[in-house]
DNA sequence: ACATACGGGACCTCCCGTTGCT
DNA sequence: AGCAACGGGAGGTCCCGTATGT
């Protein structure tokens, strides 16, 4: 577990912006709770905070899309997948005492006017969310156009969703959404659209 | 055309707010936008930044809203009311140069765990939303539980398509879920769920 | 007890600025503090700040000019006056939650060199309490000339007693330097210096 | 001659403290007056200004403590020493142009209620101050008790002649009291109380 | 006499980036 | 890798004075 410098501020990084955003994060908050000597900051960052933002906010949705792999792996059918996903992200979001929302979707808002290293990256993980999704039903059998478009769907549905919970302090809009989404595909992998 | 100054404050500060959200925003920025005085921030906004920000929050869901509730008045049906909502809004967001997002999300993401008023009013604002977006599903006929929950999970689909189509500079998000929602609320119509 | 605006405001500065000081009491403390109109500052204060601020000082001077002549008339005995003035200064001011220090002092070092009708106000009002105190030491029967040095020597140790007694929070200074005084009087009315 | 931002911080606010008073002191005066750079000042002092006005306050305190003690091991006699001190303090408040009075009379009547940490270092300052004056008094031969008692009142005639002569503009009132308290050790020394 | 608004400026705090030294 | 200091700038808050109507 020895986790380098680096690793311990882009952690740090990605918790705190999607808490509290990127501008409500400054480097003297990042070392303190990361407990980062101040003096490696730019060392290991030579972008600035830019760069440790684009950092963090690609770990932070690699992480959740290993999870989220692993929640379809386990599941081994598609809807069941799509629910489990919905269901445990309410959970860790509660947990979380609502403070962990999407990795992407705070600092996106904010910044996607601001800053094209930032808008960039947040399209590319997005992007990178949907085809994962897609190619998942592809495989249980959806033709490619019809999988590309509900992936787009259900993943903004989820995020939509979590903002939602997360304002309201409440697992509803999550589980319903899974709920709904996982008859959706269901109902299309019976008979198709 | 008397708007007045804080009139002028609000309106500009909702716009400012919803493209570069709330700490990305600086009083300095919204004097020199909205032409009015530095001066008397302090006398229109006792409550300082936050009360600015309740009130711009407030107002532009206010406007979005109304219009809401014109498509829906203007289609008569709901179906075509939700279609219509979801394309209008892709659209005014194309417009707007892929900046302005929805009035309530981009500062209650960056605020939620930083403030109590912004977050008090973030999930105010979005109760009423769905309150309203559930009374119109009742009113077409839909039974009074059902009608609650869809529109939570229709609303989250919008915010989270609202979310993709501005990062990704595309309709295609809000569009799709237009589609797929009037048609759910079609199929529902017809033989309740 | 029909007090004035103007009287209220006078009366609520000379308390303010004796705890607080000069810069560190605003117009915003003071009306609300006064329960006094915010508009009529400017119609009773034309000369701003400034102009309270020396009316706010001559106002505390003259009440506790009138209040130590109250106790020398009281003892008839200059010495016993002398030790009942530091006294009772040191029962007020520990009543006072050791706030409410001279009327003069607080605002003279912070001011004297920054207005001078402040300084000048300072000033005159310095004059004017060691005039009224060597008047007492004449008529008490001390030659004219001591009576004078006496007077600036008693009145500036009352005034070090009074700012040691506030900063410290204890009576003493002020209780151990009316008893010198009242001591030295006493031997000087007996058998001349 | 190598001196630090610091120091060089610490020593201009101190006079500039004794002069104007602490919100009379702006930082950027500070930085201007002593030519340091104003990016670093929460470097410096991470505590703000408060931090600041205590560093100000101690540093003049021991300058003021360690020239007193100066003066008395020059003359070797007591009386002699206080009334060296008195006219000496007079002499320098003098050529300062009246402007440099006590390091720590001025900020703590401003601050005594605003500011805890300013209101111990006041307290203590002052302390400081008697215990080493009663100590002198009681290696001049007075009993602990009166060395005790009369320190407090000798520190405070002193302080209070300070405040006097600076507003005057008058040398008097601190030769006066430097006089009187020389006479009246030196009694007091020949044939206790 | 009072109220509402204007109007610029200064306040302290804190930010982010950089530099030279260890 | 890390540190301490620099360095300018901008952050939001609040102040004091003025102007215009009742």
């Amino acid at each position: 577990m020895a986790e380098t410098t680096r690793e311990k501020m882009i952690e740090t990084a990605d918790r705190l912006f999607r808490s509290r955003g990127y501008h409500g994060t400054s480097w003297r908050t990042l070392v303190e709770e990361s407990r980062t000597p101040w003096g490696s900051v730019h060392h290991h960052f030579p972008g600035g905070k830019e760069e440790l933002g684009v950092a963090a906010m690609r770990h932070g949705a690699e992480v959740a899309f290993s999870y989220r792999e692993h929640l379809f792996d386990k599941t081994g059918s598609v809807p069941d997948g799509i629910r489990l996903w919905f269901e445990k992200t309410a959970e860790h979001l509660e947990r979380s005492g609502w403070q962990l929302g999407c990795p992407i979707a705070t600092v996106a808002l904010e910044m996607v006017n601001e800053s094209e290293a930032l808008a960039d990256a947040s399209a590319e993980m997005f992007g990178v969310s949907e085809e994962n999704l897609a190619r998942r039903l592809r495989t249980a059998g959806l033709p490619r156009a019809r999988a590309r478009d509900l992936a787009t769907l259900i993943f903004g549905a989820f995020e939509g969703a979590l903002i939602l919970a997360r304002v309201q302090r409440s697992r509803q809009p999550l589980l319903l959404a899974g709920k709904h989404f996982a008859a959706t595909v269901a109902a299309e992998l019976r008979r198709p659209v």
